[in-house]
DNA sequence: CACATATTTGTTATATTATAACACTGTTGA
DNA sequence: TCAACAGTGTTATAATATAACAAATATGTG
């Protein structure tokens, strides 16, 4: 069963143990794709860790870039290739509003992509309000909308920053 | 007092009169653009209305295609201009998910974007959920989270593209 | 009207994001 | 060993968007 209460997401926790989250996600990454039956190479991995190296989202570009950095020579079909299969397994979500990729926080569930967007820092914290999911199926019920994916964008200012502001 | 109830968007009642819609939302954005005293020039006009030749979006450049079937030497940042005027005076909504571009359906109201995408037939429903609104506010509002925009994109089958299936 | 000013549009070039097509390499299982 | 397939490399190009500057048009003022 999902977790049905929204959470404080590591995100948006100022001083968290990053380097936590990101063993905690290449871990799971490697669990889920073995219980698949899908293939997490080497380089898909490294464009994973590339992804979590912050809660802010990556263009496709500058993961590229780092690539190179480090002596590969990724070209553009590399990198989206990459980031396609990490998409399907739901390892990693999109966000429209950025053209950047971000890693997801609880894969494994399915799940509708809800953020908040810091327009400051750059943070993006993945929510799970079960109250918008529910909210949207009242309207899209109610006009015979058969719903299959969604994506809610919220661009704002995170708490650390509104404190850092003042 | 802006609509509290959901109501049946024009882009899903089948056999609508879109003569009415596109007349309607050519009014209003004239009524509008003059109280804030500013233009709605030819051109901003006549992509206002290409953006409301029906009720999918569309993109930058399908506009600078039918401006230029119309004799005019459209370029790249002719249409983007004009489009980020209406963007600016909330007459248009970017789809961030698709690239492209719809008419608002209660310009003036300042509203948050909702919209249910029919990947059938194309349609964007613009839908007016205050319990959505609340939901995420309640969210962010717990993670002391100031929010200034958003966008709902729900992707799916409208009733019609379902009955039509069957 | 003549003129200065500001806004809008035109034009050229380029940036950013993403995909198509085909070749090569490595893995897997007869 | 070999066939089949999955993954990656490589080249080229498509699709979306912006920067910079010039020309035209509208607006207000004397
Ligand atoms: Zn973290
Ligand atoms: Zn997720
Ligand atoms: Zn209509
Ligand atoms: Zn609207």
């Amino acid at each position: 069963m999902a977790q049905r209460r929204p959470t404080l997401p590591p995100a948006l926790t100022r001083g968290h143990d990053h380097h936590q989250c990101v063993h905690d996600a290449l871990v799971e990454a490697e669990r889920l794709c073995a219980g698949r039956d899908v293939r997490l190479t080497e380089l898909r991995k490294r464009v994973l860790e590339l992804i979590w190296a912050s809660h802010a989202p990556v263009g496709a570009y500058a993961i590229m870039d780092l690539l190179r950095g480090e002596g590969r020579n990724a070209m553009p079909p590399t990198v989206y290739r990459a980031l396609d299969f990490l998409l399907e397994q739901r390892l990693i979500h999109r966000i429209a509003s950025l053209n950047a990729y971000i890693g997801c926080t609880h894969p494994g569930d399915r799940h509708a992509m809800q953020y908040l967007i810091c327009k400051t820092c750059g943070t993006v914290a993945e929510i799970d309000n079960p109250a918008i999911d529910e909210a949207i199926a009242v309207t899209t019920g109610g006009l015979g909308f058969a719903p299959d994916s969604q994506t809610l964008e919220v661009s704002g200012i995170c708490r650390d920053c509104r404190d850092a502001a003042r």
